[in-house]
RNA sequence: GGGCGUGUGGCGCAGUGGUAGCGCGCGUCGCUUACAACGACGAGGUCACAGGUUCGAGCCCUGUCACGCCCACCA
């Protein structure tokens, strides 16, 4: 019933449903993204970020993974044995958390649990959704190699963890000690400095009086945060400030909690601010910790883990810090000691996980010392050994190591890698590898693991080499470590780069990455951040759904310009949609044309799947050669420029150059000049057509591989209609400068820029497309003579005209246009062209409606009531449109002129 | 308070010394046998501002303004 002329019709649109699944799973059946290290070839590695095992990938990990994924697939068509290491991140906090939510759903705690329940129920949900993540990774064609993936609570990484733990405190470069930490009241642990968010707050500065205990009188302090004064052990002034001179080494009676306590003297103090006094709480205060210690202070916790004020606070015990904040103020003004409070802007940390306000609380954590890390690190970027793309976050990687502080790795979390240290009855620590059987101190036996677990990013940090099989000497480490590149988000390079250049420096010199590539963020239409709140968050998923992988894939790369932010909206990437159709039809019309020129039977059709030729001969590996007409050695001079940009914006990092590079050949080159100069040599047959589609072949294929690695499936479909097995191996075309052609480039120029002119002429004037003139061009000289007698066929039929002759202006032709294009002179005659009088006509018709449309307009602008009462906005558009009406009519009259 | 970055047609962006480009949007015309997810043609920019270097400056230098991001223990 089906007619047999429709049946090998081709599907007229690219449909990635079709293609995406079974493509990759070929590719995988086929081992094409294993890495071999005996293969011979040169060695290029890479690991993958691994993404939390929280929730599922977003839009940023597209971006992510397509920038990693171009590199990898770029490196192993040229030849590289790429090896692209996925895996994924236990993600503590962010973990925990979720887990967490989800047991309150059921109205329960993690502490209703205990411990290994609740560590086990983590185990259970990461499995779940890791299946998930694994399933959007092959979503967007990650070339990565599954028989190497990793996870950071694996096994073998959690052996490198404690060896990396166990030797740091060997060598005296990790410690426990009592700090000032920030810690999150909501998710009960300490952080570490860069996991604190500063964000600008109203705030207030509160000045309170403290009464002098010999009740001569009083001293006034400033404060952010009133509620602390219960936890003061003293008032700081600095040691030259003549106003306190006489106070220092006396007491205050503290109000409210009637404690008597020094005025000290410290040169940390500010002069300036405030009342140059400053109160002192060494237990929820950085500053006022170091002071203590100078001083021999005492310190007052005031808080529990949950920040609200404890029995240290007295009577406010039990409110939390806000409410504490207005109590205290609200009894200290009772008490006539609260002179003034006015609004004071500041910043204030908050929980980079939860957003919870941070509180400084003096305890009892583990610290990694990081100064001499960070000079290792800083040394192998100086040095260049390490280098980073585009180089200017160098600096901000410089910056951050500069200020390094310690870093704070013991969490109070359950989720994670234990602290491999253990203390025993007499409270002696023993660090050590594995589980020991004694006190390293006094041999007792009942020993006690630390509770606390190491912060995600210690484990993170070992990435490129643990994931290798550290501290094993394995193959896989002598073959593919330092790895070549890293890629990530400038987001995460103090998280994260930072820690795996200190560590990786140090266990496993001279550098854990040659290159770290850095890209920015995705970003929605108007560059704001996507986020929950805005509700301005695209799932890359359902873009994929609806455009494809390769849709969104380009969409992404092509905004990706080298460290900056990528904007993206649903345009975007429907725009990238069409240009994997328009590659689609490029295809079909090359593939045809193919056909057809070697009076092959056709295509065969896959059920609604793409063609399939391989009866015919493969994609040809170089040109044709001859290449004796301008359109293909203007074509394949072209295309060697596209080849040569495009390999080098890829080498440099710069993919989005590339997109755009690539976008520009294949649509306006190929497309549309290409194949439109081709099909009158198609459709007269012979040797003609034979060259012409051989020619059109070589380019199709060549531009198919240079854009695998930004749009793998459409560009594996097509290679293999072309008749490859598969390109994701390449080759990489190689180099041709010989077809780089000056001379067919100019030539083409001037006949595109004819064709053009006489286009533009047409559209101006209406021309109908069914009228097709004589045209005589007058040539600049005589090589652009032979050039328009050449090319008179492909002119003709691109400029709809009837004879293209190439002669002396014509005489005595009656009404004639000249135009102008490339220095050659275009005439043509008017007559039948356009019908004389129905255009003057026209053009008359329209004068008309302009003019009086310019009455109207000039004579509501000419009423004073109109231009003084009405919106400057609607006066301003009349003036506009006025002046748009002038031009209007100057430029019918002008033609009007042309025709008499 | 420091550091980095950005200001180019309505919107999003390229363009590191030599006659202003791309995508989207917009206007006019067109279902020309690859593609209407298309084609042809067009309108639209004193390249934030002010100085300077140069034969010549979006592109280099200085300053100003605006915006963005990061870092930061002035209570």
């Amino acid at each position: 019933m089906t007619d047999p002329a429709e049946q090998s019709e081709l599907p007229k649109t690219y449909d990635p449903k079709a293609v995406e699944e079974p493509t990759y799973q070929r590719w995988l059946d086929e081992g094409l993204f294993h890495a071999d290290a005996g293969s011979g070839r040169p060695r290029w590695s890479m690991a993958l970020p691994p993404p939390n095992v929280t929730g599922s990938l977003h839009i940023g990990h597209a971006l992510d993974h397509t920038y990693q994924d171009y590199l990898a697939r770029f490196k192993r068509m040229r030849g590289y044995e790429v090896l692209w290491l996925p895996g994924m991140d236990h993600a503590g906090i962010a973990t925990q958390n979720v887990v967490e939510r989800e047991l309150a759903k059921e109205g329960k705690t993690r502490f209703d649990l205990g411990r290994e329940a609740f560590v086990e129920r983590v185990w259970a949900w990461k499995a779940e959704s890791g299946w998930r993540i694994l399933g959007q990774m092959r979503r967007l064609g990650d070339s990565v190699d599954w028989s190497r993936e990793r996870f950071t609570m694996d096994e073998g990484l959690s052996r490198a963890v404690r060896e990396v733990f166990v030797s740091l405190y060997e060598q005296g470069l990790v410690y426990r000690g009592q700090r000032i930490i920030n810690w999150c009241p909501r998710c009960l642990t300490a952080l570490s400095d860069i996991e604190v968010e500063h964000e600008e707050v109203p705030g207030e500065l509160a000045h309170l009086r403290y009464p002098l205990a010999d009740g001569s009188g009083w001293i006034e302090v400033a404060t952010s945060r009133a509620e602390t004064m219960l936890g003061d052990t003293a008032v700081a002034v600095h040691p030259d400030d003549e106003r306190y001179q006489h106070l220092i080494g006396r007491t205050v009676r503290l109000p409210l909690v009637d404690r008597e306590i020094p005025v000290v003297a410290d040169e940390s103090v500010e002069r300036e601010f405030g009342t140059g006094a400053v109160k002192v709480t060494p237990a929820h205060d950085p500053n006022d910790y170091e002071i203590a210690q100078r001083h021999g202070l005492p310190d007052v916790n005031i808080f529990t883990e949950e920040a609200i004020v404890n029995a240290n606070g007295g009577r406010f015990a039990g409110l939390d810090r806000y409410a504490a904040r207005r109590a205290v103020k609200d009894a200290l003004a009772e008490l006539g000691l609260l002179d003034r409070v006015e609004p004071a802007p500041h910043a204030v940390g908050h929980c980079y996980r939860c957003r919870t306000e941070v509180e400084p609380r003096l305890s009892e954590q583990w610290f990694v010392r990081t100064r001499p890390l960070a000079d290792q690190a800083v040394a192998v970027v100086r040095s260049g050994r390490t280098r980073f793309e585009p180089e200017r976050y160098a600096k901000t990687f410089f910056a951050w190591m500069d200020g390094i502080r310690d870093w704070c790795v013991s969490r109070q979390l359950w989720w994670g890698h234990r602290i491999p240290a253990w203390y025993c009855p007499d409270g002696h620590v023993t660090v050590d590898r594995e589980e020991p059987a004694k006190c390293d101190q006094c041999g007792a036996k009942e020993l006690r693991q630390d509770e606390d677990v190491l912060d995600t990013w210690f484990s993170s940090g070992l990435w490129p080499f643990s994931t290798l099989g550290w501290p094993e000497r394995t193959d896989d480490l002598a073959n593919f470590y330092p790895t070549t590149v890293l890629v990530t988000g400038y987001d995460i390079i103090f998280f994260w780069v930072a820690r795996m250049l200190m560590f990786g420096c140090h266990f496993e010199p001279p550098t854990p990455f040659d290159v770290v590539a850095i890209h920015g963020m995705v970003r929605d239409r108007e560059g704001k951040k996507m986020s929950k709140s805005f509700g301005n968050v695209i799932d890359p998923l359902e873009l994929m759904d609806r455009y494809g992988t390769d849709a969104l894939r380009f969409a992404l790369i092509r905004g990706a310009n080298p460290g900056a932010d990528v904007p993206l909206a649903k345009e975007w990437v429907e725009g990238a949609r069409n240009f994997t159709n328009k590659l689609w039809n490029l295809g079909r019309f090359v593939l045809t044309a193919r056909a057809e020129a070697w009076g092959s039977g056709g295509l065969k059709e896959r059920s609604g799947s793409p063609p399939e030729n391989r009866d015919l001969a493969p994609a040809p590996a170089t040109p044709p050669d001859d290449g004796g007409g301008l359109a293909d050695r203007w074509l394949l001079s072209r295309l060697e420029h596209t080849r040569a940009a495009v390999t080098a914006a890829y080498e440099e990092y710069d993919p989005a150059e590339a997109a755009r590079l690539m976008f520009a050949f294949s649509w306006s080159e190929l497309a549309d000049w290409a194949v439109e100069l081709a099909k009158p040599r198609l459709a007269a047959g012979g040797e003609g057509a034979r060259q012409a589609a051989a020619t059109l072949t070589y380019a199709l294929d060549v531009i198919v591989r240079l854009l695998h690695p930004v749009m793998p499936f459409v560009t594996e479909e097509l290679a293999r209609a072309l008749g490859a097995d598969t390109i994701v191996r390449g080759p990489w075309p190689a180099e041709r400068p010989e077809d780089l052609d000056p001379d067919a480039e100019a030539d083409m120029a001037a006949l595109q820029e004819a064709i053009t002119a006489v286009r533009r002429f047409r559209a101006e004037h209406r021309v109908l497309p069914s009228r097709h003139p004589r045209l005589t061009v007058v040539p600049a000289d005589t090589g652009q003579g032979e050039l328009f007698r050449a090319e008179a066929e492909s002119m003709r039929r691109l400029a709809r005209l009837e004879t293209v002759e190439v002669g002396p202006a014509p005489a005595d032709a009656g009404p004639t246009a000249k135009l102008l294009a490339a220095g050659a002179e275009l005439y043509l005659p008017l007559a039948g062209l356009l019908d004389l009088d129905e255009e003057r006509e026209r053009l008359r018709r329209e004068l008309a409606t302009l003019e009086s449309e310019r009455s109207r307009a000039v004579g509501k602008l000419a009423n004073p009531a109109f231009v003084e009462r009405a919106p400057a906005a609607v006066v301003d558009k009349a003036r506009a449109r006025l002046a748009e009406v002038d031009q209007a009519r100057a430029k019918v009259e002008a033609q009007l002129a042309e025709l008499d």
